[in-house]
DNA sequence: TCAGCGTATTCTGTATACAAAGTAATCAGC
DNA sequence: GCTGATTACTTTGTATACAGAATACGCTGA
């Protein structure tokens, strides 16, 4: 039996749907760092009660999405430097351990992964900048063999995201990371466990320092017209 | 104001609290593997209503400790050595991240939890192991400066502490671990960094391969009397 | 005796109702 | 005019009630 009997998506549930808009919504910038959220308006808005509300914040909590602020309702977290910078070191490191674990199977990445990012790096569509590198880190994570870390990584993707939504003009976006990218495609396809794990997590924490300092710009730029 | 104001931990709501407490049950293995918990039974036990235990059960699932069994309840999630195998990658990963950060700024951790551990590996008491162990790693955690890492690392360490307590002989540990142990902390004293995330890998491998055998044995002979 | 269908039970997820905790604003006192 | 306490309001967290979905059992027919 060839055929992937793949499971069945039971049918998500309102917290699942309520936890998921909101997560766009943050990670897109349209609920801002340090907005007001309540349970009541947020239910009235999507036509739930406040049950699902209730739990999807806790699961956005534990995510540190949003901040509680007793007596006044939760509050979008705010984009911290620092913080971002701690999660691109997480996250570099596990991509690292993917890229090792791929090359210990010489792994053959799909390369219309590199082609179409090189593609979307020509044009304007920010868009689609952002989901081709996201396509390219997942493939590494599927050909880990880890589902784990992938698990992992998710989270830290969406802060990540976020991050990168509030520096506007991530046309300045390095050219180079495809570069990157190929030279890791290659190391794992050759089996050099070594390269592409050393490869894989330079690049990780470039892109890191490189969007730390963006944001620190935009967050200062922020800070001038707020004042 | 040298002084730290920690903020005070609000009111661990009921939510919390069953959660912990099933963490807990499921951990030492007083709910073992395969376990139907059922929300109005567990409500009644706890004196709580059905709703904490309903949020509880979510933030477990994702998680991954408990499953769900449609129309039954959910499930306790087995005990699987490749799951284990996956969690010790991810975990080594970032334990090798947080000596090199450790290493970065020559942190000298406290020699007393090397002496603690050496004197609890050399007596029977199980618990004490665990925890000594525990303590070491959640000191390099603290010592990276980047919460990020143990906050990650934390939800492994109860799969681990599950499968170490299947294990039910663990005074098979290897004696050598805290000698492995002492040579990170001075790795991570002298600034070694390399030194230092090398041997907080393969430390962690180590323990992942012998962990993952001894597991494999436990859940054959398992099988065996249950047949 | 076994397969197939229908009914009843069980369990979860969502909505509403209630109680407690915290904040903000008002008013008295200095 | 400002500090402090009291009152009212806002918002969350928990409990109860209800509806829907899935399973297991029992029944009928061959």
């Amino acid at each position: 039996m060839s055929t992937k009997l793949i499971k069945i998506e039971s049918a998500p549930d309102l917290v699942e749907q309520v936890y998921a808009s909101l997560l766009d919504a943050i990670s897109d910038g349209s609920l801002p760092p340090g907005a007001r959220i309540m349970q009541e308006d947020l239910a009235a808005q999507l036509a739930v009660s406040r049950q699902p509300v209730l739990q999807a914040l806790r699961l956005l909590r534990k995510d540190g999405f949003v901040l509680d602020a007793p007596g006044r309702g939760v509050l979008v977290a705010p984009l911290d430097v620092t913080a971002l910078v701690q999660i691109y070191q997480v996250r570099s490191t596990l991509d690292a351990l993917a890229a090792r674990l791929a090359a210990q199977t010489k792994t053959r990445l799909d390369p219309g992964l590199i082609t179409r990012g090189r593609l979307a790096a020509h044009g304007t569509d920010i868009k689609a900048m952002l989901t081709a590198d996201a396509a390219f880190h997942a493939a590494i994570y599927a050909a880990s063999g880890n589902p784990l870390i992938a698990q992992t990584a998710q989270t830290h993707w969406h802060h990540i995201r976020r991050a990168m939504g509030a520096v506007l003009q991530v046309s300045t976006m390095r050219e180079s990371i495809w570069d990157e990218h190929e030279a890791i495609v290659k190391a794992i396809a050759r089996g050099d466990t070594a390269r592409a794990e050393t490869l894989t997590r330079q690049h990780g924490e470039d892109a890191g320092v490189n969007l730390a300092f963006l944001l620190t710009e935009a967050l200062l730029n922020t800070t001038k017209e707020t004042s």
